[in-house]
DNA sequence: TGCTGCCATATGTCCGGACAATCGGACGAC
DNA sequence: GTCGTCCGATTGTCCGGACATATGGCAGCA
């Protein structure tokens, strides 16, 4: 194989991840087409001078993006579809730069509240203490997109207008050394009561898509509660699901 | 800690397993708080007569799953929050029968068709290839719940009628020996043409939630290409994502 | 021809060990 | 008192090997 794989034992780049890239990268670029074998791991191994567990735990890591399959006494074979990416916890800020759409943002509440019941629960606090509130309307090329309410446990990070119309709040938060790890999510429609057209530049009773969120770090502690309402044609969710058996 | 681990030599169950599945339910029912340090590894695997190496397999399994937390030079802590169940490719048949709604089904189109440009797209098919296509309406207590458009691959299965109305469509491919594995997903709101109105028991202009998906197989084979239509009174999509760094 | 059983092949599981990187607290210097 | 350094603890990475098990093709047999 022409595929240019070899690591660096200088680098304090795992040798795992050193391969695992360069095997992503050999699938991106086409080098690796869909379907075709790896060649077996033990014969894999000794053309890297590595042993059989760190080719392994490279493939393994390949397996778990969903770009590769392994099948016992057969091989492991690159998968031919349009597996992109696995899914992410979604920032909307980014998902709106990263098409091409401008993002901004109008802070139109930031301040500390006591927390109601529903932010409350989902936050793991008692109800009635103090939280940071955020509303932001987002907007793209100017026109509304969508109308986003937070709920933040005290302390955790201090929001500033300023940054809030800067960036994401979820960048703000990874910023702050937080890692996030995981979301509960619930997304439905509804019909936009007049308050809600007003804000978004829709007409009363024009669906809405509804999203509410509860989001965690690595120690499963919430830092995030939110129920947001976007335009639905201006914006709909896109995933990549993943089963894991 | 009286936590009843101790893994079968003599099962076929993989050890790792079995000591994954102790752990979990060990979590599950309390007797590894939220918080609490698991034990190094070392002297876990000391105690369970296994090497370190297994012990980590077991580890990492329920850390992908999001139970678990490792840090360098601290341990491994049980996550203390909501996580219950990491997120799966959901079957809105499923769904409604774990909710106890009792689901129904009534198949409106089963047979074969050219395929539409979008199903052909989804399905990396030539347009106007053969591929099965199936309206269902599903219903919970008998009432209209969503208006479903299914897409399959030809020779892939053999749908009946009395099948589809019998359980869901997820639930038929995996009783074909079909491995699911991922899924592209899009999920918005659009106000209900007449006919849809007239189909879900809404009124023209009211909010429906949509969803599109394709779903994949482990070979990355595509083996399904559907449009949705929800009542969003009736349901909506709950969601457990996680991040993995 | 068609079925059966064998066998090479590849991944799956498991072991025991070694050293490195990081965290948190204890200790000592300023 | 505060800061920096050292050190024990723990996970992270990596090695080399062993045997188990599922797969698919081939040869032999009915």
């Amino acid at each position: 194989m022409a595929l240019g794989l070899g690591v660096d034992r200088g680098s304090p780049v795992p040798l795992y991840f050193q391969l695992s890239q360069q095997l992503e990268a050999a699938i991106e670029r086409g080098a690796l087409t869909p379907g075709s074998l790896l060649g077996n791991e033990i014969e894999l191994a000794a053309r890297l001078g590595l042993s059989r567990p760190t080719v392994r735990q490279a493939i393994q890591s390949l397996v778990d993006k969903g770009l590769l399959v392994r099948r016992r006494g057969v091989g492991t074979q690159v998968v031919h579809s349009q597996v992109k990416r696995p899914l992410e916890l979604s920032s909307l800020y980014d998902d709106l730069a990263a098409a091409g759409q401008r993002p901004g943002t109008t802070v139109l509440v930031n301040d500390v509240v006591p927390a109601p019941a529903e932010a409350a629960a989902a936050l793991g606090l008692g109800e009635g203490s103090e939280v940071h509130h955020v509303e932001r309307l987002r907007l793209a090329h100017g026109e509304p997109i969508a109308y986003l309410c937070n709920y933040l446990p005290p302390g955790l990070l201090d929001l500033g207008t300023r940054q809030l119309e800067a960036t994401g709040l979820y960048r703000l938060m990874r910023g702050a050394g937080i890692t996030l790890h995981s979301a509960r999510q619930s997304i439905g429609a509804r019909a936009a009561t007049a308050a809600e057209a007003e804000r978004l530049g829709e007409d009363p009773g024009a669906p809405l898509l509804t999203m509410r969120r509860a989001t965690y770090d690595d120690t499963g502690r919430a830092v995030e509660y939110g129920t947001h309402t976007y335009r639905p044609s201006r914006y709909s969710f896109e995933f990549q699901l993943l089963v894991r058996p």
